[in-house]
DNA sequence: ATAAGTATATTTGTCATACAATAAAACCAA
DNA sequence: TTGGTTTTATTGTATGACAAATATACTTAT
């Protein structure tokens, strides 16, 4: 019989040095000693200041940076950001490269969620670029989706806090990529969705707009599942 | 008058080093050349693929590290992960450091999503944990947080997809730090609720589920905000 | 005095090298 | 085979030097 193979306890891995560092200037944000939009003191001057060397603190700096939470300029310094951005979230993504299901409902997930908070409190200005994209969608049959995704990226990013604007972007790409050929088909439902969403946004209504945009990703989805397992013959 | 200070093009800047290799790691998974799991090469190995300088790798690969693409350990190599985790997201979550709209909502938006998808699939399994959650929580009229907390993350891991399930636990930690003291508080209401979810999800259906999540974390968001507006004046 | 052009200096970006620390793998002995 | 020891591969840290970019200070011409 083999002998066990995991310890009792998780074998608690030590943090790295850069590790350390980036929780220190995270720290920073936390106990309010800067601010998004502040300047961070140089690579040497924080190198001396947190006693490492400068590729340790410049580890930690490239992380921070890819990670969306601070940008850096030759000569300029080191900012730490007002936003994430969708960079970092592209990334992640590619851990579910190819995963159809994966990407179809992480957007359900997010977009059902943010239209929801959109609801409570989408502009005047949001509702008239929404109506906008339907017009311009429904005086096409072909190539459309810029106006598709356009309506759905509005909704995403008014109802969004921080945290999830970069998502929103870096998903909605991510469906792009992994869905290019299914896509653009049924233009009269589509249209029909999304007049619907407006209606109950415009209404400021959270649970119309939930209700309609879960049929819409419901029938986006079954659309989508249905094309892939036609073309791969439902392998699992 | 002054210049002109925004020029026509928006300064695009350059890539660095480290941010291509980056690029050119993750295309290993976008391409399906290596999978969540696999091994990577040394980091000697990659640097030489890549002609760049193993700091300028290092940068790299801390980077990937930081946004859980990757876990290292010394002299075991670099692995591929298989999910995100947390961390990546709790440090983005700093730049919302103590702006309490900002964290009750993110994690509105995130759960409400979250419900409707664990609706569509939660096992029995994952039903009988809930319960027990409420049945614990039931027979405590204080410190039951814990059991209120365990509760919300179940459905949420439930209804997550990879890059949501790192974000769950972030966000509750998130949530729990910065309303640590407002909480525990309306013990019976918070229970009903939890039962009024827990039998739309044994339902199975998304739309009840929705609901009643929807009006818990209502209920959440308005004890929370008002708890906090008395405490400051609404200086705001 | 103002504007434009130039030089300077600061900050991030890259490289080469060496050694330390860790732990997997190979080896050896009972 | 088992258990302990040695070797060795891999990541972790440090120092130093130079390159590239550009904000700032300075100089010159209009």
């Amino acid at each position: 019989m083999k002998k066990r193979k995991t310890p009792l306890v998780e074998a608690v891995k030590r943090k790295t040095l850069s590790e350390e560092v980036i929780d220190h200037i995270i720290q920073l944000l936390i106990d309010g000693t800067l601010k998004p939009g502040d300047k961070l003191p140089s690579e040497v001057e924080l190198s001396e200041m947190l006693s490492v060397s400068r590729p340790v603190l410049r580890e930690a700096m490239s992380s921070l940076d890819s990670l969306g939470m601070i940008h850096r300029k030759t000569r300029g310094g080191t900012y730490f950001s007002k936003k994430i951005g969708s960079r970092p979230f592209s990334i992640m993504l590619a851990l579910s490269a190819g995963d159809i299901v994966e990407i179809v409902e992480s957007r359900m997930a997010l977009e059902l969620g943010l239209v929801t908070l959109a609801a409570e409190n989408i502009t005047a200005e949001e509702l008239d670029t929404l109506s906008q994209t339907i017009e311009k969608m429904s005086v096409k049959q072909k190539g459309y989706t810029k106006y598709d995704r356009e309506f759905h990226r509005i909704i995403a990013l008014s109802g969004s806090r921080t945290i999830f604007e970069g998502m929103v972007d870096a998903i909605l790409t991510a469906f792009d990529k992994t869905l290019s050929e299914i896509k653009e088909k049924e233009h009269e439902t589509t249209l029909k969705h999304h007049r619907n969403i407006y209606q109950a946004l415009k209404k400021r209504s959270p649970m119309e707009a939930f209700t309609h945009m879960y049929e819409h990703m419901n029938f986006v989805r079954h659309r989508i599942l249905t094309a892939f397992h036609k073309n791969t013959g439902e392998s699992e």
